[in-house]
RNA sequence: GGGCGCGUAGCUUAGCCUGGAUAGGGCACCGGGUUCCUAACCCGGCGGUCGAGGGUUCAAAUCCCUCCGCGCCCGCCA
């Protein structure tokens, strides 16, 4: 940066600095590892760009840091001397070992909300992009230094969970005929809960369609249990179905640490203080039955959805309603507040947001926003509509289909040993293809693709540590310390390698920034096909002079590999 | 109708915030590579009007406008 200055001086020119930095292009291209176009400093001095990027290359002064300059058109394109960026990128990741990557600690605590699926049943695929990007997110946070508290919000007070008591509360010979055979016939003795509670639970939806005095039975339900007469099993229902879709996700290695259950802001007057702020806005309004309203016109929402209905005429409470109560403990607890939302909530999330303003409150939470996964046929997964497919049912194709291709290669592991790597490769597989797509891109869901074990994909980053994790194994070099020499690391792909290796801890900046954390899937496989790049190309474990440098290099791959894995909540294997 | 999001090779995806040099991966397809540290790998090839049109700019996949297509939402559901 000071050389192009002053090289730029020394042509006649003044630069900012500022300026210069935000020009620079800190990718390269294949002539550079950072390139600057000169265009827009030549048109400010009137110069011609390609004389004056030739004048720039000339005038440079040397730089340790910087093995080469030249011009290239109107570019300047910089060569970083790679043993002084390897000395210090090697020193890093091995001195750091899993701190690399990360940032230092910062005060400011975060919560991140994701999941909260309502307990009615099993985990389908259309809800985990939630759970795996907030996951993956909250992750990624933690390593850059931010406390991060992540919750799952508990529905217990809705129609939804209220369906599930409604029905189960009642003997089985009073329940309805349609409804009573969908839990007749194939019982499973042993089956998950989430899956036998939630058994009833599209043909409930469906009868209520048809049925009033069915739904007021419900909503007489709803009145009971917003009222604290909740019936005995209510929860405990609940309970089960969550500890059921929770086992699913622990496979994943998705765990919370904390359950918010939404009846709590009944429960201890806070959805009443809501209430009392709401009616108190200045933009409440009654309805002729009693429910409350606000017009929230003004507060940017789309003309037709400016009227928000916060209290039923019956006097139970709305989750818009509660959700501010929710949004207001987490204000007080939490210097960030990060939701993890389908974008089906996004018009909530920006009510929220108005409901929040209309109370006076000056704080927000932050969205983040995902499209939906979709079923080829088109549409949004759908429990009633019979095109769901359950997790637990992924899960499983995916440890068969992992088993069998652990088996082709290995037959020298015991089976427990096969089962552990099978279980790991699956979920690996699971959770790459998930997190590995933006989140505002939608995503169809087809099995050849979420099972996929090579290219891009989460096995193949596994691979790759597993064939590092071999290589220093049969070294001898499992452990530290790793001395090397980086003066000897002048090859190419060693070079490559040693420059993908130093961007870690900008992606891990970049997706903690932006939330953006499809950016790490993007960085894994990077790295690993840089790698595997290397392995091909480069003895490490036969070379001469430099296998002592090369075995650190690779415990450097490894460390960093694994740091990316642990980022994805990827299980590193050290063989496959 | 309104709001939000998306549209990049046969399929899938990165890049868009913060405009720069031949738009980067993966799958599929074609051709190679294993007496050698894990072939879930590597090398080469094929394949692109970046939805369409206009504008801004020395320079547009990227910024602005219009249009087209697809998805979601517009409940006293969650």
């Amino acid at each position: 940066m000071a050389g192009i200055t002053k090289s730029a001086g020394s042509a006649g020119l003044t630069v900012d600095a500022e300026s210069l930095r935000a020009q620079l292009d800190l990718e390269g291209g294949a002539e550079s590892d950072i390139a600057l176009p000169v265009h827009r400093l030549a048109q400010g001095a009137g110069r011609d760009p390609g004389v004056l990027a030739a004048t720039l290359a000339e005038g440079f002064p040397p730089d340790p840091a910087i093995a080469r300059v030249a011009a290239h058109g109107a570019y300047l394109n910089f060569r970083v001397d790679t043993p002084r960026l390897a000395a210090a990128t090697l020193a890093a990741v091995l001195g750091l070992g899993p701190g690399y990557g990360g940032g230092p600690p910062t005060p400011a605590r975060a919560c991140v909300e994701h999941t909260s699926a309502n307990p009615t049943g099993p985990f389908h695929i259309g809800r985990v992009r939630n759970a795996i990007i907030g996951d993956t997110l909250a992750r990624v946070l933690r390593v850059s230094g931010v406390p991060v508290t992540t919750q799952y919000y508990v529905d217990d007070m809705g129609r939804q969970a209220t369906m599930i008591t409604w029905i189960w509360s009642m003997p089985r010979d009073a329940w309805p005929a349609p409804i009573r055979a969908t839990v007749e016939g194939e019982e499973v003795p042993g089956e998950k809960p989430d899956r036998y509670r939630g058994r009833p639970y599209p043909a409930v939806s469906a009868y209520l369609k048809e049925h009033a005095e069915a739904r007021e039975a419900v909503a007489a339900l709803v009145r009971a249990i917003e009222t604290g007469q909740a019936p005995a099993e209510h929860h405990a229902l609940a309970q089960q179905i969550l500890d059921g879709m929770l086992s699913s996700l622990a496979r994943l290695h998705i765990h919370f640490d904390e359950f918010v259950w939404e009846s709590r802001f009944v429960a201890d007057g806070s959805v009443d203080r809501v209430l009392d702020r709401l009616r108190a806005a200045p933009h409440a309004m009654r309805e002729e039955n009693g429910a409350l309203a606000i017009d929230a016109a003004g507060h940017g929402l789309p003309k037709e959805s400016t009227r928000v209905v916060v209290q039923r005429g019956d006097g139970t409470s709305l989750y818009v309603t509660r959700d501010i109560a929710y949004h207001l403990e987490k204000f007080a607890r939490f210097d960030r507040v990060i939701d993890v939302l389908g974008q089906d909530h996004q018009l909530h999330a920006r009510t929220l947001a108005a409901l929040l303003e209309e109370i006076g409150e000056a704080r927000r939470p932050s969205f983040v926003i995902y499209q939906d996964i979709t079923v080829p046929e088109g549409g949004r997964m759908s429990t009633r509509g019979g095109s769901a497919v359950w997790l637990d049912q992924l899960l499983e194709e995916a440890v068969s289909r992992a088993r069998k291709e652990v088996l082709t290669r290995r037959e020298d592991l015991p089976d427990s040993e096969v089962d552990r790597i099978a279980e790991a490769v699956a979920t690996a597989a699971i959770r790459y293809h998930v997190v590995r797509v933006a989140p505002e891109k939608p995503v169809v869901f087809r099995w050849e693709d979420a099972l996929s074990f090579e290219g891009r994909s989460g096995p193949f980053v596994q691979y790759s540590y597993a064939r590092a994790s071999s290589v220093l194994r049969k070294g001898g070099a499992d452990r530290p310390p790793y001395p090397f020499d980086a003066a000897l690391l002048t090859d190419p792909e060693e070079a490559a390698l040693v420059r993908t290796l130093a961007g870690f801890p900008r992606a891990v900046a970049y997706a903690a920034r932006t939330a953006h954390v499809h950016t790490i899937a993007g960085y894994a496989h990077e790295l690993a096909d840089r790698f595997n790049r290397f392995y091909h190309a480069v003895p490490v474990l036969k070379s001469g002079a430099e296998r002592e440098t090369r075995i650190a290099l690779v415990a450097a791959v490894r460390q960093t590999l694994g740091n990316a894995l642990d980022l994805l909540g990827i299980a590193p294997l050290e063989r496959m």
